[in-house]
DNA sequence: AGCTATTCATAAAA
DNA sequence: TTTTTATGAATAGCT
């Protein structure tokens, strides 16, 4: 189709070459028009020429991604089934990870004992216990340390007091109010704070059975996904 | 180009429209091949008939997956991003309450206590109270359990033994040999073996400053994903 | 599926 | 690139 035959082989001169990709490419578009609305298919073509560039056709009834979807169900291979697949493993893999967590956070709370034998069951009063005792040294030494921290801080306002009551009295010799002083410095006060706080004048109903559900000692947000 | 022009409209014969699909379809396929040649070009077709057959064709170079990459890296839509997207937020978001379980199993062993407060250190101690009451609880009732089985199996054990002696007496008179008694049933014993179980002859030593990392009651795969 | 009269696509040149 | 034009290719309507 042209002035005379050409042979089915790779174009060398780039020009020539350029050209005739020009030329077919608008004739493959043109069919594939034809096509689609003479048999009312749906087609989808890309073509990247040697120089990389890019130029594509797709029925107007349907789009690219459309095509290509179907063209997977069809074909049985999906495209990107090597990237999915390995994310869906991943999300297993979490939400596994994450049930044996929850399972131990549980465990940790003394519910779902039913399956551990009494090996776990004193791996875990042992671990609990030990736990236990270094949150008790962690809030003591927290209280410690917040005791000091007001101490300091009375002091310093103590101070600021009376060199405020000083100034006052070099300038005009008024009457002094004194500063009251109330330091809870005792043990007592201490292990009241530590174990009521707000609520020291109440006592501490210990339940026999003490109803763990929903009683967390945060507030993290633990659900499963 | 056939015996008369035709108008580009849908063909409402079926079974010319049919015919018509086939005969360009394999039209389009020997143009795509041969740009394919002549200019050294990667071509993706994909198409559907009205009837839902499936044909395609792919430059031999490449693969109907590669053309498809390209052409999202040149379009710049990524035509899965939506499923992507999706996957990757659960994944995040099971991350994420992955490593809230950790932090709160790490408090409850004891350790990462160093952002906590006053509250939070109090709350912690008394769930872990009630925890590791519960779980003795229960480690003592399946001791006990598992006493009682044991008591059982040795009555039956006994029963049967001296069934078997009764008979043989029965039979030739020989002389009895005796059942030892050894029923470790004390308050004692189970303490002891609540406490050491195999262990029971050594005493256990409490450091000072336990070494929490590594020590669990189980055998979890904890490991972040 | 083949055939073939026609129309269409396009190679070479401008 | 696009247009021109001579030619080979594709195919519509028939069998």
């Amino acid at each position: 189709m042209g002035r005379g035959k050409i042979e089915i082989k790779k174009i060398e001169n780039p020009t020539n070459r350029q050209v005739t990709y020009s030329k077919r490419r608008t004739g493959i578009m043109k069919k594939a028009k034809e096509l689609t609305v003479l048999c009312d298919a749906e087609v989808s073509i890309i073509m990247f020429s040697s120089t990389g560039k890019f130029s594509e056709y797709c029925s107007p009834s349907t789009d690219t991604k459309k095509i290509f979807d179907r063209y997977q169900q069809v074909s049985g291979i999906n495209l990107w089934s090597a990237q999915y697949e390995r994310m869906q493993n991943n999300l297993n893999h979490l939400k596994q990870i994450n049930r044996n967590l929850h399972r131990e956070i549980r465990q940790r709370m003394g519910e779902g004992l039913d399956g551990m034998d009494i090996e776990e069951l004193r791996g875990l009063e042992q671990n609990l216990d030990e736990a236990l005792k270094v949150v008790r040294n962690r809030k003591y030494h927290v209280i410690s340390t917040q005791t000091d921290t007001y101490k300091k801080k009375l002091k310093n306002s103590q101070e600021a007091h009376r060199n405020l009551l000083h100034e006052l009295e070099m300038r005009d010799d008024h009457p002094v109010y004194g500063f009251i002083e109330d330091e809870p410095t005792s043990y007592e006060g201490a292990l009241a704070l530590a174990n009521g706080g707000a609520h020291m004048y109440s006592f501490r109903v210990q339940p026999s059975q003490p109803n763990l559900h929903g009683m967390r000692y945060g507030s993290h947000d633990l659900r499963l996904g």
